[in-house]
DNA sequence: ATAGCATTTATTGTCGACAATATTGCGTCA
DNA sequence: TGACGCAATATTGTCGACAATAAATGCTAT
């Protein structure tokens, strides 16, 4: 498995596939930031009609992953420094919010295996595996948005921001020695979601991912986006 | 700007028109809640073709005013407790960080103006003036949400939570007696964004937001969400 | 009479063509 | 030569028709 799945990527109609297929291209940088997505182009490249092309680019734009003006087209969103603050700001924000509900409405087994996620994460990371860093990472933050049990904050955080943040972590490429620290972070958070801690779980979070962006942001220069 | 444009209804497009009526029938209640959206129906009933009814609805959707089904279509969303809760949850976390922000974002300028309006609402609200309390709390909320100078937070509450939120209060019978200590609180928000001091602001819109419900959720019995 | 299946009907998904708008390129004039 | 305006071109917006899928209806068999 190449790509990380948490999302089941369940397409059954033509535009759906479109629609993720376009998403991972642009994630991935395929497609440029910044690109102009031409709906002709994009129709024929992907042997689709013009329509599907325009329920797919509509759906992106629902995910802020490109940006559309009336009678102009659409464009793959330009990545920049400040982007990244305002992204993680509101991330801080939501998720913070999703591990405080997490903590009350998380039933025991589900912290319980949460729990057990974060034993075998720590036995990857122990054995160096990179690969599980980010998909544990990932799995982790995804299990507290959906123990928040709130559909908004569970479709704003899958369905939208996770894919930008997604999309700036790979083409600034990824990978740091944030690891170990952040690994002790989540192990705090799931302390306190275990204890119903809700207070202790938002604060946590927020840190963690306030720590997070710092780190992401080191390495931002301006040189390192092409426009 | 983009196609979601921040409360001014600024209409180029047939879309555009069609997807603005249909939301605002849709928060009014003139098309009710649960109520299936058949794309033949609303192309008669609007005089436009079903493509831009399907654009219509595929942005309709992005507000989460209406659910989609593939091969099965769409249905306005149904109004809850629950749902209620869930919303105010996601409006106490963005709001909060929105006043977090714009305690260090806006200019002084603008933060004069705030109070200015504050003042302005006060007159109004002595006067007995029931409709400008909806609007003036409307205002108010806006220009700190603006305030944030963050995108992501102004596009996620101003063309979609607000919406439904409003479609709450419309069809349940806003109006309460709460305006004039939602006044004072409004009044320390802004002073505390006035010192700059974000981190109270932060806290004191989220106790403002979740008073909100409160006060909303008193008035929510069962028995008044019409299935 | 009812459960299950086939057929019919209605609704959504997809397509290609045409209309409206923006962009580009050229030519003219100061 | 540069700037403005008009024509040509390309791209998006809108439309009606057809295809594919789901819901409704009726038929048959037990």
């Amino acid at each position: 498995m190449n790509t990380l799945s948490y999302a089941t990527e369940h397409a059954v109609t033509a535009a759906d596939k479109t629609f993720f297929q376009l998403r991972r291209d642009i994630v991935e940088g395929v497609i440029r930031s910044g690109a102009k997505l031409s709906e002709t182009d994009l129709a024929q490249k992907y042997a689709v009609s013009r329509a599907v092309i325009r329920e797919a680019i509509s759906r992106l734009e629902t995910c802020h992953l490109v940006e559309r003006k009336a009678n102009v087209g659409a464009r793959v969103v330009a990545l920049s420094p400040e982007g990244l603050v305002e992204l993680y700001q509101v991330r801080e924000s939501l998720e913070g919010m999703a591990a405080r509900l997490a903590a009350t409405h998380m039933t025991d087994a589900e912290i319980a295996d949460l729990g057990a996620l974060l034993d075998s994460h720590f036995q990857k990371v122990k054995s160096g595996d990179t690969y599980y860093q980010e998909a544990g990472d990932v799995d982790f933050h995804y299990r507290i948005v959906l123990g928040s049990k709130n559909g908004h904050l569970i479709s704003m955080l899958m369905d939208g921001i996770y894919h930008l943040v997604r999309m700036y972590r790979v083409q600034l490429g990824m990978a740091g020695p944030r690891v170990t620290t952040a690994f002790d972070e989540h192990k705090h958070i799931v302390q306190a979601i275990s204890n119903r801690d809700a207070e202790l779980a938002e604060m946590l979070m927020r840190r963690h991912i306030l720590y997070s962006k710092n780190n992401i942001q080191k390495k931002l220069t301006p040189t390192q986006l092409k426009p």
